[in-house]
This record gives C-alpha cells, structure tokens and sequence, in this order.
DNA sequence: TAGAGTTTGTTCATTACTGAACGAAACCGG
DNA sequence: CCGGTTTCGTTCAGTAATGAACAAACTCTA
C-alpha cells in the first residue's frame, strides 16, 4: 500500500462525511452533488474526480466498511463464532450512527444486501458440510439461511435502537451461530 | 474583497486551529512547525506559503480579532459606550476558549499589548478633551489611562474563569467608561 | 406540452498543495 | 567545546483541486 497523497484522503474524506450527514436530513434521491460539494466544502468537479456519481460515492463508503468488517474477521478468524461475533458486534457499536443510518433510509435494501452478500462469502468459507451437525445440508442452503438470520436480527437490533447492549447481541447470536454453522 | 480560492481559506483555517490547540497543550516555544503541520494535516510548506513563521502565524490570528472588534466598534459606533461594550463582552464570551488562552499563555504579554493598542486606537478617535470633564487632560495620558484599566479589568475576567457573565462584565466597564471618556 | 430553471457530467487553464530534498542554523548531551 | 540530531526555510517538479464555462439531460409548473 503505497502512500496517498493527503490531499486525497482529505477530499474524500471531507466528501464522504458530507454525504453521511446528508442522508440523516433527507433522503439520498434528494440530495443533488452540489449539496454534497457544498456540505464537503470542495468543488463540485472534486466529487467527479473520485466518484462516478452519488450511488458509486455510497457504494464506495459501504464497501469501506464492509472491508474493515472483512479485516475484523480476519484478524480474529482463530476465535470462535461467539467471540468473533463480539468483535463485530462491536465495531457495530462504535458505528452505530452509520448502520443505523443506512439501514433506516430510503437506500437501506441496497445496503442490506451488501451486508448479506458480505456475511455469505464470510461464512462460506468458514464452513464444513462434509461431517458433524451438518451432514446432507446443501452448502448454499445453509449459508443463506444463516446469513438471512444474522442479518434480520442485526437489523432489528439497529431499527430498534439498540433495545439491548451489544454484548448481549453477540452472545445471542454467537449462541445461534454455533448451533447452525 | 474578491473571492479566496477555498483551498486557501481551508489552509488558513486548519493551520490557525492547530496552532491554538497546540498552545493549549504546550507553550509556544515548544511548538514546532512541523508540530502544527501534523495537526493540521497539511505540508510543511503549505506554512511557509502563507506565514513567515510560528509568530507571525499568531500575530495574523490576533490581528484579525483585533479586526472582528474593530467591525463590532464599527458597526455600533453610534451606541453609547455602556451598549458597545457589551457588544464587545459578548464576542469575548463566544471567544472564551481563544481570550483565555491567549491571556493565560506564555505569549500573554504579546496578545495584551496587542489588545492595548487596538483599545488606544478606538478610544482615541472617540474622545474629545477639549470640552467636558475632560477639559485640561492630555489626549494621550487619557487614552493610556482608560485603555490600561480596560484590559486590565478583562485580564482579570478571563484569568479568575468568568466570575460572573459577561453582560455584568458589561455593565461595569460601561459604567467606568462613561465616567472617564 | 412548452419552456424556464436545475442538475449533471465534462472540459480547460490556472493555482495551491504536495512530498522530497537540501544546506544552514539551532539545539543538546557527553 | 564538539558531533549528532532536530528544526528551519527554501527549492523543485509533479499532482490535485479550483472556478468557470458548456451542452445535455432532467424536473418542475403554468
């Protein structure tokens, strides 16, 4: 990784905090470029320059958070799903106003399915169908009905604003992640 | 005024609000250059393009509330000195964290000369000794006069914490004011 | 649906900022 | 007092961001 100029990581920066706080007043269909270059502080040719539009621009900030969440499982791949999913819940936490952000707008299907795309390719890996508990259980199958839980119940974690701690929602799920996977 | 190219203007700010933070941490003399270059994300250099050094740097940051006071005197000239002082109270309450700052940091005697000779200056051209209580006082050793216990009475404001709020503050010099000019 | 006004996406020449490098000055521990 | 290290102030070629302009697409509303 070789270095960035600062000027670029402080444009995007800049762009992608101005998009956040956007989408927390109205909804992304509204929000024109300009708005964004002028909550940015940055030419509106600025944006052009590293985003095709505003949809790549999201796109590009769920993918970074999807990338830390990749880095997170990585890092703690040796751990249980219990403890792993403490991790991520975690990052979840300190995240809070983003998730909860995406997954309450109008753009909240599309983020969803990053989510759930993410957690497939995650699990897949992560799992054998070949002997134990799981013996007969078509690989695909298993996977999407995991993910498909872990996901709906992370979202009405997040929908419900927060109706319990994230460390209760990890051992939930990490109890619900070992029985299936 | 013709329009600043933003980058300018976004310069500018970042490295005046690193300098101030940094006084806040440690004394001037101990702040390198490069210190406030890290902290305002911006290359070395890009200091030297718009100051000559770390003191002119404070100078053009106190020179231009000197000016913000000078616009508040400006545009409430017509106000008696009770009101216009308390015009200038409030812009120090808004600037506490900056006031306090500078009259508690090591380059404190610096920053009050700098405030003593602006308050000369408008005091000044607002005075006339020739008629009044002020018949037979020289111009100068009045101005002098009032100025020094003006700063002197703020210092002291700023260095006790605000004892009480700045539209007493007001009042009081107001009330002093009048008395003398 | 016509037509006025936005928003978009792109171009262009100019400007500000960048990182890297440098010698000179200042600082500091032995 | 010396030699090593830090900080300074400056140069340089390269790059990113700028404001202005433009035609084209889109969105109102009359």
């Amino acid at each position: 990784m070789t270095k960035v100029d600062r000027r670029i990581l402080k444009s995007q920066e800049a762009i992608k905090t101005a998009l956040i706080t956007l989408m927390g007043e109205k909804h992304l269909d509204d929000i024109t470029i300009q708005d964004i270059s002028d909550r940015a502080n940055v030419n509106r040719g600025t944006i052009y320059l590293h985003y095709l539009d505003k949809y790549d621009l999201l796109d590009k900030l769920i993918g970074e958070h999807m990338d830390r969440l990749r880095e997170l499982c990585e890092s703690s791949c040796r751990l249980e799903w219990t403890e792993a999913t403490l991790v991520f819940c975690e990052y979840f936490d300190t995240q809070y106003s983003f998730f909860s952000l995406m997954l309450a707008s109008k753009g909240a299907p599309y983020f969803r399915n990053r989510f759930l795309d993410f957690l497939i390719e995650e699990f897949r890996c992560e799992l054998d169908v070949t002997r134990g508990k799981n013996l007969g259980i078509k690989e695909e199958v298993l996977v999407r009905f995991t993910a498909s839980a872990y996901v709906g119940v992370v979202e009405w974690w997040f929908m419900n604003e927060k109706p319990f701690s994230y460390r209760e929602l990890a051992e939930q799920l990490g109890a619900l992640l070992e029985r299936n996977l």
